[in-house]
DNA sequence: ATTATCTATAGATCTATAGATAATGC
DNA sequence: ATTATCTATAGATCTATAGATAATGC
């Protein structure tokens, strides 16, 4: 039953990953500890070897979430380094997107369930915020660093919410409006 | 024990009320059927006289949160009739509307939890939408009743996203910050 | 010998129901 | 007599723990 010290380290980590994952896609409440090793292939009981508890978890999933999500921003800007706002905007507000919560921007899964969490998630979600938006703000249009700022936060907003609506709404033809004109919107804004 | 078919009514008003109180504020699985009732004054049991089940209850909370905001909307238009963009703006991005989510937009507060509800909620709170950005978009800026949707479907989208984004910052300044670029962006495009 | 995982379960919580109770309204 | 509410509880689910098991690593 016991595994390596190796092993171990790479079983704590597909519980991170696989958190990650099942709780954007369900909810904190949505997933429970044993869904979560069972996706890994381990018991129950096994949990409490890697973590304390439940909320332990949650906010070290969280933070890996946040983690992956500013990569994946960095790779959209190195994908086109003479658009690299388009290319953000046009990746975030795809049905791919929409459809891939588990891996895709933790404030648009989880934002409001977030804001309902005790400290520590909150303060890990708070400086992987804070991380999106200096990485959008090199990116953003404008002759200071103030408006550049400025405008990386209303443009986080914008991506954000038109995820969040196009994921609500029942009425596929109506998601991808909400997705095309954030997406206008933004374009309208580049330089 | 038994009331009068009128006092009845007013409470089946009431437990709606509440529950689309106690949703916004601590999302669906934060609250309990009995949590609403007790706060209704009434107990647990008594519940299932009025509504067949807690998903039955989620749906028409829903419905009436979302009609609650659409209220809301059109007093902030008919507050300022010349401004109308700006009093939305200024009113939906207050510190007053961010700190009483109980109170306040039913898609800021449980937008990405009604993503993952079933169809019956879901069709509910895409009529929601659907009547805000109808309503968002008679004050927007634009030449074309085309032109006006889309803006009003972005401004929407940013709306929702600064809202969600400064629940969730434990970074009071921070939260604040998210507030006024938002407002700042909204109030640069108005006519 | 140490320890990562497993088995089994305690204890709490939540939805929903069954039957009792007592006030309304014919 | 009807019925809105209450009391009590069944059944499911979830977090967390205790003790057993068996493979690692000194």
């Amino acid at each position: 039953m016991r595994v390596s010290r190796e092993q171990m380290l790479e079983n704590r980590e597909r519980i991170l990953e696989t958190a990650a994952t099942l709780f954007r896609e369900r909810g904190f409440d949505g997933v429970g500890v044993a869904d979560v090793m069972k996706a890994v292939g381990l018991t129950h009981g096994g949990f409490y070897g890697h973590f304390a508890s439940k909320d332990e978890l949650a906010a070290q999933a969280l933070g890996r979430a946040f983690s992956n999500a500013n990569n994946w921003l960095e790779e959209a800007k190195a994908a086109e380094p003479e658009a690299p706002l388009q290319a953000i905007a046009s990746r975030y507000l795809s049905p791919l997107h929409r459809d891939d919560p588990g891996h895709g921007c933790p404030v648009a899964a989880l934002g409001c369930d977030i804001a309902r969490l005790g400290e520590a998630s909150r303060a890990v979600a708070t400086e992987g915020a804070r991380a999106a938006i200096t990485s959008l703000s090199s990116v953003m249009p404008g002759t200071t660093e103030e408006e550049r700022r400025a405008a990386a936060l209303a443009s986080y907003a914008t991506l954000i919410g038109a995820l969040v609506l196009s994921r609500m709404v029942e009425d596929k033809a109506l998601s991808e409006e909400v997705l095309a004109a954030a997406g206008a919107a933004l374009r309208a804004e580049a330089p």
